[in-house]
DNA sequence: TCGAGTAACGCAACCGGTTGCACTGTTACA
DNA sequence: TGTAACAGTGCAACCGGTTGCGTTACTCGA
């Protein structure tokens, strides 16, 4: 019966058209309706808390926030009373009056990457967000920045209307204009990683920031694997607009004029960031003349990508070829063999992010923080430890 | 002039404590902070944007929003004067009056899966569903709702509090206690998967909702892996809260019932959700006697665990076990052997999610949509195919 | 030429909280 | 015993939009 019903409606609502003319149940279909809303609109307001109560909308408001000028007994009566009621303060009504609304934006470019695929990196760090955020009390905001010209638009709508009290932002470009612009409003931000030292310095403003030592990181993760003996070392990925590629590049090439390996710009592919740039990338690498011994890869991602073109080419990754990744996602410990990497600290990076914003909102000078990544040694560069491979 | 005076008021309003006390560049903080607060609060009204424009704050009102009440000529004015002065209605306001938040509550617990790592699974689906939020015009909101006895505590403050208009709820477990809770206050939602029978009876209401067949998918599942001959199939993991794993765990039986295997309980394992759990469980099956020779995973991370387990001892994945997951995330193709997969149409879900609750929220007839998931065949159940392996 | 009709816009109430300030009744101190 | 200080509440304005309805100035048909 009622399942009749949900059938016909299910294909006629499909057609976003004219399903009034074809629904012939519109009676109860408005009575379903007015139902619902009423029983919406009825939920207890603050008005109707204190007449409940005895006493002013005033002082229910501030019994509520354990207001101290309010009697002890009065708030305990009230709060036990609003406990009964399931009384919840509007949101929209507290944040027009209170001008705040303890809600923080979180952008990213990368959060659909490519056509349907996720970036496991971000959602780390989104979880590390989250996880902090719900400590203090606050909301997250996602927001999917549109690219190109377009894109600051998505901020002034945020900033504009108020929709958020402060701005989370990654993926960092060079003179990246997210940054002025934030500033100019004088709308409170953290940024994950360092601003360009121009715009820092054209502003003679301390943006707040958490970091991850990306050049020492990287330099970390060279050294590495020059220790191994590999000394024909491609770089693999990240682009150029991302100050966080650029750095860990700079890291790449410390490590080798520290050992004396000259840099060889036919090693290093930086375009693209994605899994599949990674396969790509090394399957170009590996049939040129003089392929590389080892691959240092911008990401985990892009490592496990070249990792599979490795593998295609029929070369055994770790014993031929040593592959490391940066991030340390999880994503590492699963694949085969397993990747070695230079873990981020997401989780310290996402909770800090969170505080160092909130201090902004508090009106704190902000302050920046670098944190050291970790080296994580497995399979993907130990050809002794391939033998759990397989 | 007017600034020192609004300054004055901000610091004031600032002090909740004494931090003025314990900072000794009170002097330039001051200064900074009301800088940064002063740009914050001269955004532009509706009201300024009326006075500009020399008409009432109404008809801007309703010019912006193409009311055919107001004169073209009017109309256009007061858009180009928005747009010069950079307007943006302030959210809170206008849902405040307006009553509508457009803004979307997505809820899952698996947001952070065990300690750090986060679900894949949800990304991908969360990624769809901004995607499609975005489209109409919707923000979301990330909920982490609390486990336990607390739980309905975070849907308490979302629904009473207005912070949303309607709620995208998913892992459904039987007698889900959210489920009549939404119902009862009248609270739009729409459900990522079927609740069950008795609660749809039970209410005579027939839930928005749209799901993945997991039943034939389990069943499609199984039975290519008969088709390749295999007979002691073993089914791993999924718990058995959520409705999804009972789901499949009946297509799993269907498949072994039509081929006329006997089901043997010792072959199936169900508690875990994790890539560890997979790990741990496959080896315990590994080392039991009559091991099976065919591994049936509730998820693909759980199927990762089990191929780790799987190499851990010896066997190759494809030849001596085939293992098969569901759900055909991106990180099934990434893994050694690359893993054959149940995948699930986790863009079209998201896009449907969003639209029928939108569609309910205009008071439309909740609906059913079933969605069928498709067999991806990939090395880890053809050992034909483990050339590409290495 | 006059009243009805309509297009275009203004007025003011309202959404549901927050907050400065005025107003009581006590208590304490001179 | 008068009064200042203070604890405890109430009043009303305000946040920035939305919306029902009233008002004004025309146009048009009879």
């Amino acid at each position: 019966m009622a399942k009749t019903t949900r059938l016909a409606d299910t294909t006629s609502a499909m057609g976003a058209t004219s399903e009034r003319a074809t629904l012939p149940l519109t009676g109860t279909h408005d009575g379903e309706v007015s139902g619902a809303q009423a029983a919406t609109f009825a939920r207890t307001t603050l008005a109707a808390l204190a007449r409940a109560a005895g006493v002013n909308k005033s002082t229910a408001s501030r019994a509520l926030r354990e207001d101290s000028s309010i009697g002890r007994e009065t708030r305990q009566r009230i709060r036990a009373l609003a406990e009964e009621l399931h009384y919840e303060p509007n949101a929209s009504a507290r944040r027009l009056s209170h001008a705040r609304t303890e809600v923080l934006a979180f952008a990213s470019h990368t959060f659909i990457q490519g056509r349907s695929e996720a970036d496991p990196f971000l959602v780390e760090l989104l979880g590390a967000v989250m996880r902090e955020a719900g400590e203090v009390g606050f909301d997250i905001l996602l927001c999917r920045p549109a690219t190109g010209p377009k894109e600051v638009s998505v901020y002034r709508r945020v900033v504009g209307g108020h929709h958020a009290d402060g701005f989370i932002l990654m993926n960092l470009r060079a003179h990246d204009p997210r940054l002025p612009y934030l500033r100019e409003q004088g709308f409170p931000h953290v940024l994950f990683g360092r601003p360009d030292e121009d715009l820092a310095l054209a502003h003679r403003y301390p943006y707040p920031w958490v970091d991850v030592d990306n050049r020492s990181g990287a330099r970390i993760g060279v050294e590495h694997l020059i220790h191994l003996g590999r000394r024909r070392i491609a770089f693999l990925g990240g682009g150029d607009t991302y100050i966080a590629a650029h750095d860990r590049f700079t890291g790449y090439r410390d490590a080798l004029a520290a050992a004396d390996i000259p840099f060889d710009a036919a090693l290093c592919a930086s375009p693209g960031i994605s899994q599949e740039d990674g396969y790509r990338l090394t399957r170009d690498l590996l049939v040129g003349q003089a392929p590389p011994t080892a691959i240092f890869a911008f990401s985990d991602m892009l490592a496990v990508g070249a990792m599979r073109a490795v593998q295609e080419v029929g070369l055994l990754v770790g014993r031929d070829i040593a592959v490391m990744g940066f991030d340390g996602l999880g994503l590492g410990a699963y694949v085969t063999p397993q990747l070695t990497t230079i873990r981020q600290p997401l989780q310290q990076v996402g909770a800090l992010l969170v505080r160092l914003l909130i201090a902004a909102l508090k009106g704190e000078a902000p302050q920046g923080i670098l944190l050291q990544p970790e080296l994580v040694v497995r399979a993907s560069t130990q050809s002794s430890l391939l033998d759990t491979s397989h």
